[in-house]
DNA sequence: AAGTTAAGCGGATTCCTATCCGCTTAGCAA
DNA sequence: TTGCTAAGCGGATAGGAATCCGCTTAACTT
């Protein structure tokens, strides 16, 4: 819905997002963004409604649910940029994490790093889960933490049906077993990293060739 | 329920539930899980709120939320007796879901026989799952479940940490996965289960000696 | 049979989610 | 500049979750 009629059309599509944005929205969405950050910090997940938000940013409950369709979706893009860097790391950081590794060891070392990372931002997951059980899977960092587990998969265990196992892989590290494991059960997390490492040692050494890394 | 002052008390504590229920109580406790029933079967599983179920068992909404924390407990509840034939099965049940089997064997059936389960209930389930996500965990059917996988994990690999291992590989089988591969994917349950198939295989088969069964 | 008390009861209440729809305005075109 | 129109806005509204607290009653005691 972009590109009208003139020669001289500058503006760009950022990242393929919604058909361009007009100024008092992206304006609000900034607001709600900073208005919700606030709300976060001063008082905690709890205290990020809907309405809170809304009050908060100075403006109608309606336009906040125009922005963004429930608090968990609300509460991931708050973890946006952190969401950034942490793919950055994966994508194109260095080895064994990045590029250059063997897959099975880039394996490894993303679900490592997906634990801390999930861990870090714990409370805030906890809530959005809380909130809306599959905005999770819907969110773009689920989706880039998948394709990039599948594709490791698919490296390590051609056979295999990498989009579904990949699935498999990423179930534990829902906010909802982590709560569990933690606030219900006491389990440090170090005992989940190491069954997280347990389970992979059964599962792919199988072949630890180090054919073509990327 | 009614067994008086005489001599002969004959009721027993069934299960380690609650300190005894009032008749009153126990009554109402009926009353509501018929009302739910009804509720769901005739309506659906978003008809069942407590404000509805309440009304339609004829009591205020305090008593529902006395006997039935939440929505989603409530649900569970509803379950109750299938899950009691599921446990069964692979606690008394023929080989190789029952005794009798290589642990590792009666993993695999049970995971199968888990899939199969939840599918079954997968509305239900998906229901309370989205009301309150943590609820599964709480509930006396997810205990089972990790209990009886984390005894077959540790007969099969006695160096692991069984226990968290065990709410690995149950993690998949949260309503959350299952809902998004079915509903936003389209993918048939066969592939999960074949998935499932795929991934003991890796992990598994490492010692398949048929020791000491049951 | 009557007394005692902890348990149960239930609806009023508060706060939240989510939607709807008439009003407003940004951004484009003439 | 002056419309025009699709997009945005926001408060009113409907309905559910969850809690609270004064009244009621089952069930044990004597």
């Amino acid at each position: 819905m972009g590109e009208a009629s003139g020669p001289g059309r500058v503006e760009l599509t950022v990242l393929g997002q919604a058909p361009v944005e007009r100024a008092d929205a992206a304006r609000n969405r900034r607001r709600i963004l900073d208005a919700a950050s606030r709300l976060l910090a001063e008082q905690g997940p709890e205290a990020v409604t809907m309405n809170a938000v809304a009050a908060a940013a100075g403006m109608g409950v309606g336009t906040v649910y125009r922005r963004f369709g429930d608090v968990a979706t609300l509460l991931l893009a708050l973890l946006d940029h952190r969401e950034q860097q942490f793919q950055e790391a994966f994508l194109d950081g260095p080895a064994p994490l990045g590029p250059g590794a063997p897959p099975a060891d880039r394996l490894r070392a993303f679900l490592y790093a997906l634990t801390d990372h999930i861990a870090a931002h714990r409370t805030v997951m906890l809530a959005a889960e809380t909130a809306s059980p599959m905005a999770l899977y819907r969110s773009a960092a689920y989706v880039a933490w998948h394709a990039h587990v599948s594709m490791l998969l698919h490296r390590t265990r051609p056979e295999a049906d990498e989009a579904v196992l990949a699935h498999l892989l990423l179930a534990p590290f829902g906010p909802g077993l982590i709560r569990h494991l933690s606030d219900d059960r006491g389990t440090p997390l170090d005992e989940f990293k190491a069954a997280v490492d347990h389970l992979l040692g059964m599962c792919l050494p199988v072949r630890a060739d180090g054919a073509s890394a990327d």
